[in-house]
DNA sequence: GGATTATTCAACAAATATATTGAATAAACT
DNA sequence: AGTTTATTCAATATATTTGTTGAATAATCC
């Protein structure tokens, strides 16, 4: 192999698994499933997309060991590789500080206060706040920030009197990108809470060093 | 905008920067003008294409702000923007964490004990050590590890001798792909030198927190 | 064992990305 | 001002990627 192969062999090797993640519904399906496992079908669902085309990108995902398999009963089960998720929210910082125009997207939000990790962090252990998570029961359970208690959004106007206990409410929900915790939070400013918003998900959590409460754990 | 609408525009956001860095031309180029600014026709011919085609590379760099121009005499010099090379060495480290084919490329060296980032320092510091860059003259001078000497590499033969004040040597060149060093350790080697080699390039070093001598420093 | 059904495969069509060619541009030097 | 020349542009051809359709598969459940 001359040097001129070597090179062409290198960065198209460089250039491939690059490829994998660099296609918006690919990027999709890792953003769902960092909530939870999904079928192919939920997943299809999930992005708009015909099964047939989803499974295409799952078997993308698969032959770059960014995804696992797991049968229950008659549906498979795709699950989210740990080193993806890295992979994942390394890609999309980047892409953030590239384009002006995800930026935009990120800001376009209410004004209710956004809280850091690490001012999450003091919040909670001075006891008089509320890590309040909006996302589905089973995303919950599958995997939630420690510290955080779970009020469907859908519940939350008729369950908001279980939170009549504490000084301050920290809203969060699947990620920067979700409109989630953005509605929750002016529900509750609606019924005369103190409302912050913690604007990243689970992955960023872990990314940042906090500790998730797994089925597992 | 509606949701899908929402995500389609971001997560295709996200994808269109990822594509920019997914192509092995462009990545080859990224990886060229780490070591020195070059022209559109230096780079042409170190990446093995036609000059049109690496111009239009060029003009996908310049529009996601990756390079930047900057005019001599006739001739166009391209340079990297800083942050591309962070994303460079971000995309360069999954891809390897991910293709066992890239692993083995890199593993195919010859016998040379290699130093980490660490050692190197440890080496220097002892005094003991004189770390060899083997790049060119003009590659040295835009950017070189702080303590290090220039001796080319088809230099090397003839000037051995400059070599005989030191106990050991380590061999630095453009990066870990590159085969300069492995050459120069050779050559050492069979003069009986003491050798160790610095696989990474001066990228590398800098993000691990290396100072690195520029002309303006 | 046969029916059911979630998923995958295969073939094709459409969209996108890339390389090539030759012409156009625009700055610099004479 | 005209010439030179490095670079860019535009048009085209080719290759790659993606989505759609409908059929094939393979595991489960009865």
């Amino acid at each position: 192999m001359d040097k001129r192969q070597f090179k062409q062999v290198r960065y198209s090797a460089f250039a491939e698994v690059g490829k994998i993640f660099s296609n918006a519904k690919r990027l999709e399906i890792i953003d769902v499933l960092i909530q939870r496992p999904h079928s192919v079908e939920e997943i299809a669902r999930s992005i708009g997309s015909s099964i047939a085309s989803t499974s295409q990108h799952l078997q993308v995902l698969k032959r770059a060991n960014a995804v696992s398999i797991n049968r229950q009963g008659t549906t498979i089960i795709y699950s989210l590789m740990n080193q993806t998720v890295v992979v994942f929210l390394a890609m999309r910082r980047l892409a953030e500080q590239i384009s002006p125009e995800l930026q935009n997207l990120r800001l376009r939000h209410n004004n209710v206060p956004l809280m850091t990790y690490q001012e999450v962090q003091l919040a909670l252990i001075s006891g008089k706040s509320t890590l309040l998570d909006v996302r589905t029961p089973s995303e919950f359970v599958n995997g939630h920030m420690k510290g955080a208690i779970c009020i469907p959004l859908h519940e939350l106007d008729q369950r908001v009197e279980e939170l009549k206990f504490t000084e301050s409410v920290i809203v969060t929900c699947r990620g920067p990108y979700c409109f989630s915790s953005d509605e929750a939070a002016r529900q509750l400013v609606a019924h005369g809470f103190t409302v912050y918003r913690y604007d990243d998900g689970i992955a960023e959590w872990c990314a940042q060093g906090g500790v998730l409460c797994t089925p597992e754990s």
